[in-house]
RNA sequence: GGAGAGAUGGCAGAGUGGUCGAAUGCGCGUGCUUGGAAAGCACGUGUAGCCGCAAGGCUACCGGGGGUUCGAAUCCCUCUCUCUCCGCCA
């Protein structure tokens, strides 16, 4: 959510910012009810002061005095006033509230312009993803990939997009975890164990809700959403919530399967691991000091990227065009691991400022020690990473002639094997 | 799942229809005191919205929502959460 006071004092300068994420907001809408909320907001505490004046002169009168009689009669009509104007401002406040979670972030100025997925910058380029690699099949082609992978049973069991991992399936994955939390714990972030269910209030702070309900899974009768992202419900950690600045940056780390409803996607895009309704995923958070969030935001992209590297899977930045923002971030960087079996590049993290986005719609604050006021905290976070395409670059990218995958050095002792035999 | 009790400011804890944004204590801040500190003393100490150039003013908030009433922290309904006992259970 922007500040409402940004949209009513420079209303062009944020027509602008969100012209630049080629996303249109009915922002004189928005302003015309700001307008009559005011003005009831205004017509309503008028009358509750009346109400408050007359309050304090009664309590003085003796009860059944005339005077207090006549009080009472007079005072029942403004009362019954207020009661039906109270009735008008909250519709307008609830409009305005609707209103405004409907407005995305504004960008950054470094975001370039840009409508597509084309029109992103590529950020910067790491490892030979050139490199001639004679064996790489696309990972579902691999001999024996269904028997660790099993995703007919899955569809059995539960539906499509919900795979078994069986056996060294199952070990690499927990390898592949317990790799990243390892290196992210030795990076400075706290590792949290999150529930994988939240309510809506915490679903709206992070924006899935409103925008993106269909993308969750909801359960009945609770009304609980499966979490998309451990984002979720490790941002809404210090939701309603006041904290030191001098804690500030906190740096939290979380493993939870995610889920995703994932309605549209089709093609090439979901063969094997690339798409899945249930995954593995480390997230990185940090909750910052607003002076401080772009710096935070470099070394939050540069401690993914250090797994990638550790890994050794070639990969490149992306640096999101305005257009291929998402609603809630004002600036966000994409890590893309090459695929050499599909000859395609899969995003593995999204590292993303939010700025005060999501901590005006969770109230995340600090007390300034200048001001001594309560200020908003900035969020940032990045996957690290995300696991099941991760998996496919390294089964594709270290596939040998022997039909085995080279494990990478820095996984073998998580691992235990030096290879993925298939067995 | 059943029965009961409860939810008040940073914390503890009063307050059962009117002058209560809310006693008191603790904590915190500033000042006095001191060689310095402690103690003591004095004053201050919530969040948010609207109006205003400002000084300032007004309004809301006693777990959430709704109701009764001229008037609600206080009465009624409802939801959520916490605690105690019982049941069940990894």
């Amino acid at each position: 959510m922007l500040d409402p006071k940004l949209i009513r004092e420079t209303p062009e300068a944020v027509r602008a910012a969100i012209a630049k994420k080629h996303l249109t907001v009915d922002l004189d809408g928005v302003l015309a009810i700001d307008v009559a909320w005011r003005a009831a907001l205004q017509e309503v505490e008028a009358l509750r002061s009346k109400q408050k004046a007359a309050n304090t002169a009664m309590a003085a009168l003796p009860k059944g005095s005339p005077e207090f009689i006549a009080k009472v009669g007079e005072m029942k009509a403004v009362s019954a006033q207020a009661k039906e104007r109270e009735v008008v401002l909250k519709e307008l406040e609830e409009k305005f509230r609707q209103a405004m979670l409907s407005i995305p972030n504004l960008p950054h100025a470094s975001v370039p312009e840009g409508r597509t997925p084309e029109d992103n910058v590529i950020f910067a380029l790491h490892g030979a993803h050139e490199a001639p690699r004679p064996h790489a099949l696309p990972h579902w082609e691999i001999a024996g990939f269904e028997k660790l992978f099993d995703f007919a049973r899955g569809a059995k069991v539960t539906g499509a997009g919900f795979p078994f991992y069986v056996g060294e399936g199952a070990r690499i994955v927990r390898a592949l975890l317990h790799f990243f939390l390892e290196e992210n714990a030795k990076a400075g972030y706290v590792e949290v164990a999150p529930p994988i269910f939240v309510n809506a209030a915490s679903a709206t702070a992070t924006g899935q809700l409103p925008d993106k309900e269909g993308q969750m899974y909801e359960t009945t009768p609770d009304q609980l959403y499966a979490v998309p992202t451990a984002e979720v419900p490790l941002t809404n950690f210090f939701r309603d919530e006041i904290v030191e600045e001098s804690a500030l940056p906190i740096y939290r780390c979380a493993y939870t399967p995610c889920f995703r409803r994932e309605a549209g996607s089709y093609g090439k895009d979901v063969r094997g691991l690339n798409r899945l309704h249930q995954f593995d995923k480390v997230e990185l958070l940090k909750w910052v000091h607003p002076a401080t969030s772009y710096a935070e935001l470099d070394k939050l992209r540069a401690d993914a990227e250090r797994l990638l590297q550790k890994l050794d899977l070639p990969y490149r930045v992306l640096l999101m065009c305005g257009g291929d923002l998402g609603f809630a971030q004002a600036k966000k960087y994409d890590l893309e691991v090459w695929s050499a079996g599909q000859k395609r590049w899969l995003e593995v993290s999204s590292c993303s400022n939010f700025e005060s986005f999501q901590a005006r719609r969770a109230q995340i604050r600090f007390r300034g020690k200048e001001s001594g006021k309560p200020e908003l905290v900035h969020t940032i976070n990045g996957s690290g990473l995300a696991v099941p395409r991760v998996l496919a670059a390294l089964l594709e990218n270290n596939l040998e002639a022997d039909g085995r995958v080279k494990i990478p050095a820095v996984l073998v002792p998580y691992f235990g094997q030096e290879y993925l035999t298939f067995q």
